[in-house]
This record gives structure tokens, sequence and C-alpha cells, in this order.
DNA sequence: TGCGAATTGCT
DNA sequence: GCAATTCGC
């Protein structure tokens, strides 16, 4: 009897996954398994919100496997010396899983590859999987990565999908090999009150109900704080409960300019995704440095600690902060704005909100976060000079009746439009009895303040 | 190789 | 509208 192993990691789905599609037309049983890989604690990047969310997905796979005869395997340890050991409890001839994007994950890829050779078994690597459009696809005539979206978005678009699968009816498990018990999560205090549910099943009903009332309006919503009427996908995105190539070829079936936007934002995971896979170190370290003398724990404690906490007094910015902490989620508006306010106008270094984004973001993601704050920090793909947003005009613009903040602002909940946005200009006594913070910086001084630290190294 | 384009801010 | 930088053709 042949055996394969399917070893899930940001996958975690059944419909329209190349792996699992892969490893039954070769076998007549497949292992269908998870590592809890002791070293990606190591990264830094692990969290209590994604850990929440992976025992949903993981509860939800293992519960679809079982509808279809099987079940899923969990183990724990060293990802590498795991799969070895399930590959000979189960006697498997090969294992299939889909390719990462990061150094942690092409590394941990090749140390697997060479232990199962030794072992005189096959690693298959499938791309497509948690990307539409894998990195290396497409690349400009001068470079082995775009660095700028457009013309990298122009290609992308002509790029043809692979089609994509369907869910497997039957997956026989050869009841020989043994895991630890699967259940969703318990909740803990760590953990946001307000964490979505996650799971292959929850990521399918709220396409179901996005592509029915969302999708259509998206290209006109998108940015609109208050209506709160994006997709909510992404964590999905990043656990890939949802598959990115069903996406787009579903929205693009559907249609119309809110599918098309919609599309171009799926790009930008891509976008960066191929942009981290050329240059793995971009993680941590300026994709294009400016030799910014950044502000740090050291030497901007209270200013970092004002922002962490959603205490700026800048209402937006504020209520932002607040949503990130509640829900484990925040607005992609809102991201830009906070993250331009960290770095540009309190000038701290990105990696410590791209870091404390990370620690609370239920979708945080390597990629697109790190070079999201890059973009906007100035050290990434974007070369437009000095943007900073200001909070008070896009708040004004993108919460125009500041419902967005009176939502998670309770302060300033009898507070209306325009003024919401700007307490500080209530007269005095109104402003005394809002127990809100001052701003913790002038915005007109921000840059001038620091920018004196700021200059070229010869 | 000159030129359009880039999740924009400020006048 | 202009700012004023870099990519990609």
């Amino acid at each position: 009897m042949h055996v394969s192993v399917v070893l899930f990691t940001s996958d975690l789905r059944l419909t329209d996954h190349p792996p699992l599609r892969a490893a039954l037309d070769a076998a007549d049983a497949v292992v269908p398994l998870f590592v809890r890989d002791r070293a990606v604690e190591a990264t830094g990047f692990a969290a209590p919100n994604r850990n929440a969310f992976l025992d949903d997905c993981l509860a939800d796979l293992d519960s679809g496997l079982r509808e279809r005869g099987g079940r899923l395997v969990v183990r724990s340890g060293d990802l590498v010396a795991e799969v070895c050991r399930v590959v000979t409890e189960a006697d498997a001839d090969e294992v299939h899983m889909s390719a990462g994007h990061t150094r942690f994950a092409t590394v941990r890829e090749e140390r697997l590859r060479s232990a199962l050779e030794a072992a005189g078994r096959r690693l298959f690597v499938h791309d497509a999987v948690t990307v539409a459009v894998p990195p290396g696809t497409v690349t400009p005539a001068s470079s082995d990565h775009f660095a700028v979206f457009t013309p990298y978005y122009r290609q992308w678009a002509q790029v043809p999908l692979r089609p994509a699968f369907g869910t497997p009816r039957r997956v026989s498990v050869p009841e020989e090999v043994g895991g630890e018990k699967v259940s969703a999560h318990g909740g803990s205090s760590e953990v946001s009150p307000a964490l979505p549910p996650g799971g292959e099943s929850a990521a399918r009903g709220r396409v179901t109900a996005y592509w029915r009332r969302g999708l259509g309006a998206y290209e006109d919503t998108r940015d609109d704080l208050a209506a709160d009427a994006t997709s909510r996908f992404s964590p999905h995105l990043h656990f890939g409960t949802l598959s990115p190539v069903e996406l787009v070829r579903r929205a693009r079936r559907h249609g119309g300019p809110g599918a098309e936007a919609f599309v171009r934002q799926l790009a930008w995971r891509d976008f960066h995704r191929q942009v981290l896979a050329a240059r793995p170190d971009a993680a941590r370290a300026d994709y294009r440095t400016k030799h910014d003398r950044w502000r740090t724990e050291r030497t901007a404690a209270e200013d970092i600690e004002a922002w962490r906490t959603g205490r700026t007094g800048y209402p937006l910015i504020d209520a932002a902060m607040r949503q990130l902490r509640h829900e484990g989620w925040m607005h992609n508006r809102a991201r830009l704005l906070t993250a331009s306010f960290l770095a540009k106008t309190l000038y701290v270094d990105w990696r410590i909100g791209a870091a404390h984004f990370l620690h609370w973001l239920v979708d945080g993601d390597v990629a697109n976060n790190q070079l999201n704050w890059q973009w906007m920090a100035g050290t990434g793909t974007d070369t437009r000079p000095n943007r900073v947003l200001n909070p008070v005009t896009q708040a004004k613009k993108y919460d125009p009746e500041g419902t967005y903040v009176r939502r998670w602002v309770p302060e300033l909940a009898g507070v209306d439009a325009p003024l919401v946005h700007e307490p500080w200009k209530l007269p005095g006594l109104d402003r005394a009895a809002l127990d809100y913070p001052d701003p913790v910086i002038e915005l007109s001084d921000g840059l001038d303040r620091f920018r004196h630290a700021r200059g070229k190294q010869p």
C-alpha cells in the first residue's frame, strides 16, 4: 500500500489544496499532518491571538477530514524530526507541502528535503497554494523582483492561474499513526476579547456573505473606517483557510469595479511575497536604507507606550490602536495612519511598530506586515519623499462623522465631528471634562523636532 | 532615454 | 497643481 504525507503549514483548508490533491493522487492513503513547530517561537513572530486562531483552524480541519473518513494528525516538536518520525511510522513514500516565502520557511523546507532524501523519501513542494502568483513568476527585465507595485500588477494580471481544485470526497488515513488531541481554542487573558473564529468553515461562510453584499461596493467603501465594509479575509488568507487562486478566479468571474479593486489588493500580498522571497532580510533590515537614526525604546519610551495603548491624544490613532487590541485586527486604512504616525510623526523605528502589530494582529504576516511598515517608514519599496499622513486630515476624510472614533474611544462619545478629531480645540471646560490626553506631539513640529537626528552617513 | 506612475499632503 | 524620487519600459 502506498502512503503519502500532506504536511499542512499556512494552508489549513481542504478546498483547492494542491498538496492534498497530489498526495491523494499518488497514494492509497494519506497522513494529513500538522506540526506545532517549537522553532516558530524562536522567530519572535509567534503570538497568542494567532495561536488561538490556529487552534480553531486545526479543529475545523480535523472535523472536515473526519467527515471524509479521515482525521488530522497533530504533533509538537522540531518540524523536520516529527515529519521524519511520521513518515517512518506510516512507511510513507513521499511528503507534499506548499512553498513558504520567508527565510525561516525556505531554510526549514531545505532541511526537510535533505532529511527525507537521506531516508530515501521524496519531498514535493507546491506553488500557488498560499499566493495566486508565486514569487519569480513575473520579473522585470533588470532585476529578480519588482520594486514598484504597478508594473508588477500589470504583469501579474496577465499570468494564467492554475485551475482551482474541489474538496476531496474521501480521505483515508492509516490507523497506526497517532497524534495529539485537537480542540478549538478556549480563550485566555492573553487573547483579544473579540478575536474572530478561525477555520475553513468560518472562512467560507464569510466569503458567501461578502460576495452577496460587500464585493460590489468594495471600491467605494474599502477606505471608509466607520462602514467597516472590508472583507476581513486577511486572517483566513494568512492561515490559508481561503485559497488566493480561488478568490481571484471567483472575483474575476463576478466582475465589476469592486471585484477589480479587490483583486488588486490581493495582488499586493503576492507583491510583498516576491519582494521578501528575493530579499529575505527585509523582514528585519531596511529594504532601502535612508540611514535613519530612529528613536527607540530607550529614547522615546513614553511616546511608544502612548501609541501602543491608544493614548496619543490623536483620536483616530487611538481608536485604531484600541481596535487592534480588542479584535486582533485593524482596518487597513487605520494601519497606514498608525504606522505613519509612529514612524514619521514620532520618528520611532518601524521595527518597534511592526513588532507590536505582529504581536496583536490575527492576520500578522511577516511579508505583508514588515514590508507595509517599511513602505510607510520610507525604507521600503515606496520611493516618494517623506510621505507623512496627517492623522487629522485623514480622519476627516475617512471618518467624516467621527463614528469610528466614538466607537473605540468612549471618552469622546459625546463629541461631534469635526471636533471629535481635534478635541484640543474644544473650549477649556468641555475639554477638561473629557479625561482624554493632550496630543503627545504637535503635528507641525514633529519632523522638525527629530530631523536633526536624521542624516546621511558618509 | 525620457516619461508616466506611485494607496499623498499642502496650497 | 505642485512637490521632487525612483522604477521600469
